[in-house]
DNA sequence: CATCTTCATCGACGATCGTCAATGCATTTC
DNA sequence: GAAATGCATTGACGATCGTCGATGAAGATG
């Protein structure tokens, strides 16, 4: 016997894209962070790429972790790199802008609300 | 002497909104668990509310960590509890469905590219 | 009333994460 | 060529997170 009362008896619940989800978590992991949402925030509103030492000036913690956040960010493909000499050039991705335009919109009708 | 090469010298940056920032990342923390993600759909799939025992028997974990995770969703607003003598029924919120969504369709897009 | 069920909370454990200081490498500058 | 600069990597540390087993409280069941 699963329950006499609890939910109604018709809880059909369709398997679900587990893969998509895994992706959808490892998204949201990688925006899941302050000083990663600064720097795409920093990296969005910027017509040409960005190199790290700007980057660096702008945001509240060193410079090894600004390059840690930058690989996360990489391996998200929310941005880009180009090499250019000594300087490494970011750039945020379509990916980036629409994801952080999602998410600000989100907040913005919860605070409507 | 900053530099003399790197980006080009009208680097303006407008400073940025360091509470929304905040929110964003507090929200983007709520969704970045493959769980949590499960247990979002589930609940957005469905029209009426429902129990937590049914939602124990549909993720690969145990009944307290879904307690936990409900909570989590809870403290984000991304969903609501109404008791009813012993269970509880759980709801997604409408910044739930829109965050989701808002996603979802983000991960589509990166896959048509 | 005694028992069972539902759900939340607590304490503990291992894993992951964010940060830093130190180091190394490549390139630019003088 | 020597010194300085830009950036990535490494190793370490404390903090946070996900999970579980055990416990507790409140209501349902018989």
């Amino acid at each position: 016997m699963a329950q006499r009362s609890c939910c109604s008896s018709n809880c059909e619940m369709p398997s679900l894209d587990t893969g998509r989800t895994r992706r959808l978590a490892a998204l949201a992991r990688a925006l899941a962070d302050e000083t990663r949402l600064t720097l795409l925030a920093l990296l969005a509103q910027q017509k040409e790429p960005l190199c790290v030492c700007h980057l660096v000036e702008r945001v509240p913690v060193g410079q090894p972790t600004v390059s840690h956040h930058l690989r996360i960010l990489r391996q998200a493909h929310l941005v880009t790199v180009e090499r250019r000499g000594t300087w490494a050039y970011y750039q945020v991705t379509p990916l980036a802008r629409a994801a952080l335009a999602a998410l600000e919109q989100v907040l913005t009708e919860q605070v409507a609300t």
